[in-house]
DNA sequence: ATGATATGGTTGCAAATGTAACCATCTATT
DNA sequence: AATAGATGGTTACATTTGCAACCATATCAT
């Protein structure tokens, strides 16, 4: 059991520097500009690239609280950008749904993730985003089944 | 500018999804044992893995805000995990040590860590965790080049 | 040397977050 | 049908966090 432990090899942390890293810089680029949380953030962005989604799944597209997701789907409604429809089948349920303002403010903030990625690819090389995701994915997978032993 | 943007491999997106769940699937298996927090786990195993270090050191390690590493440090030096040295050259900084109980403390959490990577790795199969790690090394030097742009 | 600016670190305060409890509705068991 | 959980979602409350302001010390320009 004397075997190394080498913290720049574990994977949480290094996922949890580089994330919080590269997190900033791109909260950056919005906050000022659309004075908008990351939470808020990635709700629009959850709906507008999946469409009409329920508060659960947006929790679970984007790893968030419920709560976190309540708080953020309310501020969007608050500024129009989103409303609310009842699911007859299941009234616990609410369809969330961009309005068009939601949609025009999800495509401008879309620019601004488009432009950022534009930027990192450039610098990263070619194929490095789409090898880094596939590794990313691989690690969702491997959770999902973590969850069941 | 009518490309496409999809969500899915839009990275600041994926990396914060992976990571909160990898973080908090970790987390779950040190807090309940230690009662220890994230940041005091991620800034006694920055000391516990490089050795003496500076506040700022650790926050520059593990992309901590500094007032998260101040008040994480303060929280291991409570327990008596670790010690603050003044640093002659300059009064400013201190020099953040690790007791031997805190060492103690270390190893245990880092058996812990390494355990949840071995079961990790298993899943994934042979190489895939280091090929991540290379991607994300990647990342962060880009980054550095960002910064400057 | 002296003042201006930068840096390491802490703290007050407001804002963001998670936990637990809650309401409403749905599903399963009887 | 009636009752006992489960599930979607919200909210009160306590904890955690980040920003800004601050203190102390160091560095730089003059």
């Amino acid at each position: 059991m004397a075997e190394p432990f080498d913290l720049e090899s574990f994977l949480p942390y290094r996922l949890n520097r580089v994330t919080e890293a590269v997190s900033q810089s791109f909260a950056r680029e919005y906050r000022q500009r659309f004075q908008m949380t990351r939470p808020e953030w990635r709700a629009l962005a959850a709906l507008g690239s999946v469409g009409c989604m329920a508060a659960t799944e947006i929790g679970a597209h984007s790893s968030m609280h419920k709560t976190k997701v309540s708080r953020a789907v309310r501020a969007l409604e608050v500024r129009r950008w989103l409303k609310r429809r009842p699911n007859e089948a299941d009234r616990r349920v609410e369809h969330l749904e961009l309005t068009p303002q939601g949609y025009k403010a999800y495509r401008e903030v879309a620019d601004l993730a488009r432009a950022y990625q534009a930027n990192l690819d450039r610098l990263l090389g070619a194929g490095a985003i789409e090898r880094i995701e596939a590794g990313l994915s691989e690690v969702e997978r491997a959770l999902v089944n973590r969850q069941q032993a």
